[in-house]
DNA sequence: CTGAAAGCGCTTACAG
DNA sequence: CTGAAAGCGCTTACAG
């Protein structure tokens, strides 16, 4: 059994092709022809010896000489691949992946953090974020407290989804699910539409407070009064969304606005069962989607965020602040919102009677 | 606006602490307690520092310093998210990304190789393999000469899927397709079938050829001649799976074996737009599956490989020799098939006639 | 034009 | 019990 080969060096290469090892260093870097100071014939005699023994540099040396690494990092405040978060995160990931290739950077996804109650914590005894020259951070709900921490320090991040933590200061990349829900609303006041209800998810999440914004925007707008025109359930405050329905049902609204695409397909199955037709009945506005393959028959009137775009434009807009850290200066502030588009589906009409 | 901070290094965690640096180290690697070298006091002392200044050691640095950084490679052959391939990939991640919890490791997906010809080369110029301490690698089909290459190296690895390369040398976690693939020709050859169709992909991927040995070794077993009882097309040839199915229809077989799951889907809608009744006039078996949720109505019998837990396996294994190569032991062998379900489906039937 | 040297932040024998 | 020192493999001023 042969021992393991050892590891080609610089100096080794440098050994071969009779110069010191920095000056394969040089030529490894490109400044050989740069400054023009080492010339051509040498600089091919040390690519030839490179060539021949299949020599790379050694990343961990580089990044520790000062190099950046090219790694960006992927935290997932959820685990990022598991069967039911997958649907929402692989369009993310598509758009990171494929910027990184772009940029030519490596992903660092962060699976190591211990997860507790479900979620993944951001600082913990063996912090690792480091090792990345910046990070994206995933997740419906973030931390304030860490985002905070995270911002003391030069550390470059950029969280998908806008957040109001830390002062607004955190720097983000997010949908405008405020405006998209507004004009989703509208439609519906403009069909006649006087009676909302509201399945909504946890209150924390900036995403949620902006789709409620939209929708208070718009009654208020048609002249409105939120407390009377609109009924609201919290799904997580019911045991199943068949009470959470029960709860705004008492209100009769003629249009039912649903913020989790799947609490949004469990309704539209509850009222099927129930004979209760959409849109002829009661009108379901999904204010989400996830990129389920047509699971069911019924195009669903919803929102449908750019979440590759997102994911692309997380990784510009890191590594544009990655790039300030690296100059010495201060990161430029990022706040950006896409466009959330509608989908026009069938499950709007006009109010019956 | 304030400087940027220094990062806080070992150096001023001992300067604090009132120790040596090289003390502050024995500290955190939990060398303190085992030689019992370095009293409580101290120790905790600096534990204390440590805390107050959220210190963690630069996982660069300890890398290059000789300790692994448990850091996990992806290296897909194929992007790994975009949306064709997600379906397949995705169900690997997840079974990658639980256990790579499990052992406390991050990943590192090597995004940062052009894409030449639709695929990533594994050498080239600024081969950053060396990040992490070990790669998983996956794609279905793999160069030959780069994993002979790999080979020579002492980089630990692991492949997904069965590898014929390098003399039968390459590690791998791979699935039983070849016997998963004779038992399903063998329910319909007790069926009664004796005329088969075949729809295959390229003839180069092993686990092409694992179905195909599992469909002939079937055939034999029965007394039947494979070149008689079935008539193959390789989809590739063709320009469309139309086409394919044209070859192989003028040998009116009376079950026709897919490979793809795609093709699959395909040629279902096709028959069905041609009117033929499956499995009444023509039974159809699909060698593999995709994630889709239910995208048709028909359930389609076909193969169904446990991708999460082959994910899961080739980081267990991968850990082994990780383990093994630092213990400088050559790592031990590792060719492992995990076996194949069967999806009974209604599209396998008796013949017609 | 090129080499010797410092330094990145660690780990780990090796001396006291 | 603890520190000074070598070394991991690079990059990059700094001298010649």
């Amino acid at each position: 059994m042969p021992a393991p080969r050892a590891r080609v060096t610089q100096r080794m290469i440098a050994d071969i092709a009779g110069v010191s090892q920095s000056t394969v260093s040089l030529v490894l870097n490109g400044k050989a022809d740069e400054s023009r100071r080492i010339p051509a014939a040498t600089r091919d005699r040390v690519l030839d010896v490179i060539r021949e023994t299949t020599y790379v540099a050694n990343p961990v040396a580089r990044s520790l000489a000062g190099a950046t690494n090219d790694l960006i990092g992927v935290f997932t405040y959820e685990p990022a691949f598991p069967t039911r978060s997958s649907d929402f995160y692989t369009p993310l990931l598509t758009g990171i992946e494929s910027a990184a290739e772009q940029v030519t950077a490596d992903l660092l996804v962060f699976t190591s953090t211990p997860v507790v109650d479900g979620r993944r914590r951001l600082f913990h005894e063996s912090n690792r974020l480091r090792l990345a020259d910046g990070c994206i951070l995933l997740g419906r709900e973030m931390d304030a407290d860490e985002l905070e921490r995270l911002l003391a320090t030069d550390y470059p991040f950029v969280a998908i989804g806008r957040r109001d933590a830390a002062h607004g200061r955190v720097p983000y990349i997010g949908v405008d699910y405020a405006s998209a829900t507004r004009e989703l609303v509208q439609r519906a006041l403009d069909l006649g539409h006087t009676r909302f209800g509201l399945l909504r998810l946890s209150l924390g999440a900036e995403s949620s407070r902006d789709r409620h914004d939209g929708i208070v925007d718009a009654l208020a707008g048609a002249g409105l009064d939120a407390a009377a025109a609109l009924t609201e359930a919290t799904v997580t405050d019911h045991p199943t969304v068949a009470d959470a329905w029960e709860a705004i049902r008492a209100s009769s609204p003629t249009v039912v606005l649903v913020e989790d695409p799947d609490d949004g397909e469990e309704l539209l199955d509850l009222l099927s069962a129930a004979g209760v037709a959409v849109p002829a009945a009661v009108s379901v506005v999904v204010l989400g989607e996830h990129t389920r393959h047509r699971d069911r028959g019924t195009d669903v009137t919803r929102l449908s965020a750019p979440r590759t775009e997102l994911g692309a434009r997380a990784v510009t807009a890191l590594t544009e602040r990655i790039a300030a850290v690296q100059r010495g200066e201060a990161p430029p502030p990022v706040q950006e919102l896409l466009a959330c588009a509608i989908v026009d589906g069938t499950t709007l009409g006009p109010p019956s009677r």
